[in-house]
RNA sequence: GCCGCCAUCGUCUAGUGGUUAGGACGCCAGGUUUUCAUCCUGGUAACCGGGGUUCGAUUCCCCGUGGCGGUACCA
């Protein structure tokens, strides 16, 4: 049973555009997109690129595009249309550095209040007070010296433009609580927190301050971020308060962590959306994925539809513990999802593999050159080709090495590899013969690899031979492995005369031994 | 250091004041099979420690321990 929030709710993801989208990211937006959607609820999109020094050119695309792949419709905030980003919604603009007058106004309501303060003391006095706080083992924070600056001489030092930034001033000795809708209550005093920055150097809002104005101003309901974000929400709290403004509902989601059970992060190698992408993880294994990492219904189901994900869930069941990625059971439940692909679309996952390991290049639409023999090939060849592997691999990206043996024109490989272990050269000689005639008396529109099996297993009864007598080489003279898909299969996706040709080829090098 | 969060098989997790602590991935064994993969059957493996509360705690409380996060003019 899921329960409605009787609020109207907003939700928000509010990325930086710092680098691409990785799975933690991933599984954040997952989770205000099932949750807004489950409460017939607003999912917006909002920018917070107040830190220039770490703007990363192409981020702000990869998220919208991210957030397409994922098929995750969001109702306020920038979108690409005609490769250009408009911003659309009702409570505008949705990219913080073009918001800049909206902080500046809110920014001098505090100062008036006399809840925030200017100060002016260097970075190097900062530091070197921060560096004898701690050998004197206390907690480093600024100890508000200019927090009782005169009027006068803050009205002179801004005359002379003098370098600052504007702090909040934090209540001493007071309890700051706050209930987390995953986690309770959550109590901190303000002693332990500090006179922190509010508006930066630079003039930019510092996350802090721009997060709440405009999670205020965007009537945003529910909080739903990472869980490294608990510590900051006091400030956030107090924040609030000093605006007289009603805080939203937090819920602080549990992080994703590596095998050294840290917060997963670039450092750990692949885990940008898009390198899961290059290893032939397909788009909905890799949400379902996720989602489990964190969330779980209270049943035993595993594999999950997203609106069957939006339907079931609830902030009641999402965890409190960080979670490992578990990489062998992501391939398991890739693994699930490409079996219930049609081959169809299964061949449209594997294409980009085909191309990008040379084996095809795109001609035009639904045609494909084989570059092994500079054929042309349909695009129902290339899906009958993969479907050969569809129940077989794991990942997309496995098909290349898998499926090669189809596109030459002729294999190359031992030939005392036909003989199938329990058998000897005469009786594979003479079952690849067998193989040849039957093969030929298959008609062509019939050329199923049911019909084919019928055909084969009726002359190995005929003449008493053994199942790997004759299936062993007739499978390794069609693909030159010793493991491959089943032999009818493959003779049906090679054709009748591709067949005949590779199982007289085989003849032929089997004999000269 | 200080503050905060967290704690069930190796991993993801279900669950309860009294259960043979359930499922999934992985792993192991067996079966099916021409090979590999699939599939089927079975198996291995867990309540962090110590105190309370209680007739009874894995479950509730406290204290440890451990892990993680924060402690920025980063987000």
């Amino acid at each position: 049973m899921s329960s409605k929030t009787p609020t109207n709710v907003r939700v928000r993801i509010a990325p930086s555009p710092t680098g691409f989208v990785h799975v933690g990211n991933l599984r954040t937006i997952l989770y205000n997109y099932l949750f807004a959607r489950h409460n017939d609820g607003t999912f917006i999109v909002r920018i917070e690129d107040t830190d220039r020094t770490r703007y990363v050119d192409g981020a702000l695309e990869d998220l919208l595009k991210t957030l397409e792949w994922a098929d995750f419709s969001y109702d306020e905030g920038p979108f690409i249309v005609d490769g250009k980003i408009i911003q659309k919604g009702d409570y505008g603009p949705y990219i913080q550095s073009e918001r800049l007058d909206i902080y500046t106004k809110h920014i001098q309501t505090l100062l008036d209040k006399n809840k925030a303060y200017y100060c002016f003391c260097s970075k190097e006095r900062i530091n070197e007070l921060r560096e004898q706080q701690k050998k004197d083992k206390l907690p480093p924070k600024y100890d508000g010296l200019c927090r009782h600056l005169s009027k006068e001489e803050i009205h002179k030092k801004l005359t002379y433009n003098e370098s600052r930034v504007i702090r909040f001033k934090m209540p001493e000795d007071k309890e700051v609580v706050f209930d987390d809708e995953i986690r309770g209550t959550i109590k901190v005093n303000t002693k332990d927190l500090d006179d922190f920055v509010l508006i930066k150097a630079d003039q930019f809002p510092t996350y802090h301050f721009a997060n709440i104005v405009d999670d205020h101003l965007m009537k945003i309901t529910h909080v739903m971020r990472g869980d490294e974000w608990i510590s900051s929400t006091p400030k956030h709290v107090m924040l609030y308060d000093a605006f007289d403004w009603q805080p939203p509902r937090f819920a602080h989601l549990p992080q994703i962590l590596n095998q050294s059970k840290k917060k997963m992060s670039k450092r750990d190698g692949d885990v940008s959306v898009k390198d899961f992408i290059k290893s032939g993880y397909i788009k909905n294994a890799l949400i379902n994925f996720i989602a489990l990492l964190g969330w779980n219904a209270g049943t035993e189901q595993e594999i999950y539809t997203v609106d069957e994900m939006i339907k079931q869930f609830s902030l009641d069941n999402v965890h409190k513990k960080g979670a490992i990625f578990d990489l062998e059971k992501l391939d398991w439940i890739n693994g699930m999802y490409l079996r219930e692909l049609s081959d169809e679309n299964f061949a449209t996952e594997c294409l980009p593999f085909l191309i990008e390991a040379k084996l095809i290049s795109p001609k035009s639409e639904n045609q494909y050159i084989n570059n092994l023999t500079n054929k042309e090939i349909s695009f129902n060849d290339i899906k009958n080709y993969c479907s050969l592997e569809k129940n077989r691999i794991k990942k997309t990206n496995e098909i290349s090495d898998a499926i090669q043996f189809v596109f030459p024109s002729k294999l190359n490989f031992d030939s005392q590899t036909l003989i199938f272990k329990k058998s000897d050269h005469k009786t594979t000689l003479q079952a690849l013969q067998y193989i040849l005639e039957t093969i030929h008396s298959v008609p062509n529109e019939d050329f199923s690899a049911e019909n084919i099996e019928k055909e084969i297993k009726k002359i190995i009864e005929d003449n008493n031979l053994q199942n790997g007598d004759v299936l062993w080489p007739m499978r390794v003279a069609l693909s030159g492995q010793e493991k491959s898909p089943g032999p009818f299969e493959i003779a049906h996706v090679l054709g009748k005369d591709r067949t005949t040709q590779r199982l007289k080829e085989a003849i032929l090098e089997l004999s000269k031994k």
